[in-house]
DNA sequence: ATACAACGTAGAGGAAACTCTATGTCAAGA
DNA sequence: TCTTGACATAGAGTTTCCTCTACGTTGTAT
């Protein structure tokens, strides 16, 4: 299946503004049929769904614009994207890490609270 | 213990000029001594802490200046504070539980890269 | 007394990631 | 044929969160 930007756009939850945005950095590359028009394949919908994944992950625009470049020169770039991905994964795995003691802690407080709000009841 | 601006800045690792900034945000509000210098408390050094973990787990400024404010008003904001705590704990679990996922994702599109290397390498 | 670093304020500048505006083209339905 | 709506480009504007500049003041060591 072929895709205007329109359709894509709702596809991806991707606002149009933001495909060509990212077209412009070089994230993304779609086909142009005979009016010059973007027109999107699956392919592309699969990749931009792998561009969200690594954008939610907190990747900048700039590193996955690296990514894309390699992706877009094939084979020979296989062993740079991987360790790419496991630097990221590496990356991944000690923000969750944080994150997790981010929440022990948030908890203390939010206990440490319960007791303060029972101790401003029985002075009341 | 007292800190100037610039001792506290070394402290809390976070700029003079950005202490500033949340200072005129309204997220810190430090004492002056007679020339008119910031001076922090312990106390201050204590509640920094926490808003950059506030600010890590994806807390806007703006929020945390709500916060803040709360906070100033005393007691009789304790279970507002606590509601928003709690709130955040949720989209704090909800924000973990989605990194793990895009985590195992990342996996498997490792393992795939890695079949293809070697693919290539066969191919050779 | 004077130099000098650290401080003060007000406001400009910057990076990241969009988001929108202006203006023009083109294909299809009334 | 005419209008309408989706598309095109180029570039300006927005938001968030700092970060820096300009310029004046103050406290302390020499």
């Amino acid at each position: 299946m072929e895709y205007s930007i329109g359709e894509f756009s709702r596809l991806t939850n991707l606002g149009i503004h933001t495909l060509r945005y990212y077209e412009h950095e070089g994230l993304i590359t779609p086909g142009r049929n005979s009016g010059n028009r973007r027109c999107y394949s699956d392919k592309d919908l699969a990749w931009i769904e792998f561009i969200k994944r690594l954008k939610d992950t907190g990747m900048p625009i700039k590193e996955i614009q690296h990514y894309a470049k390699l992706r877009a020169a094939g084979d020979p770039t296989l062993r740079e994207r991987m360790e790419m991905l496991t630097a990221h994964r590496e990356a991944l795995n000690e923000q969750i890490r944080q994150l997790q003691e981010h929440m022990t802690k948030l908890d203390d407080k939010i206990a440490f609270y319960r007791q303060e709000t029972e101790r401003t009841l029985n002075n009341s």
